[in-house]
DNA sequence: ACTTTGACTATAA
DNA sequence: GTTATAGCCAAAG
């Protein structure tokens, strides 16, 4: 019988609460769950993300500097920036909203 | 049990 | 503006 509880499934929830059209960060999320977790964690929790059966928008995830630094995770043909993209963020933009607010994911709630 | 590594971030130079 | 360093916490070797 496994947990609802790991630190897994919360990263997850709270990727799969990101809205359309926005982004988080890895140390948001990391302080949204609590002090205890890491922007470090998150990462690692992302890691097994890809084994999961829930579809977690990964894509809208992105670090402090608004740079995909998980697109080499990725499928080779649906890159994080297309898929971006296609939901009409262009990482310029993914700056400027990352630089609007400090913890993109708090607002979003 | 110790060392290395990782989809990160903040601060300093 | 970039590059370097430290802090972070857990898994894997």
């Amino acid at each position: 019988m496994p947990k609802n509880n790991d630190f897994f499934e919360q990263v997850y929830q709270v990727v799969r609460l990101v809205p359309k059209g926005r982004v988080t960060t890895y140390g948001a999320i990391g302080k949204y769950l609590g002090s205890a977790k890491s922007a470090r964690m998150v990462g690692w929790a992302m890691n097994n993300a890809h084994n999961q059966a829930l579809k977690v928008p990964a894509h809208r995830v992105v670090n402090r500097n608004g740079i995909l630094t998980g697109k080499h995770h990725f499928s080779e043909q649906n890159t994080m920036i297309e898929l971006l993209e296609e939901e009409g963020i262009i990482v310029k933009t993914i700056k400027l909203l990352i630089s609007r607010t400090t913890f993109g994911i708090h607002l979003c709630t």
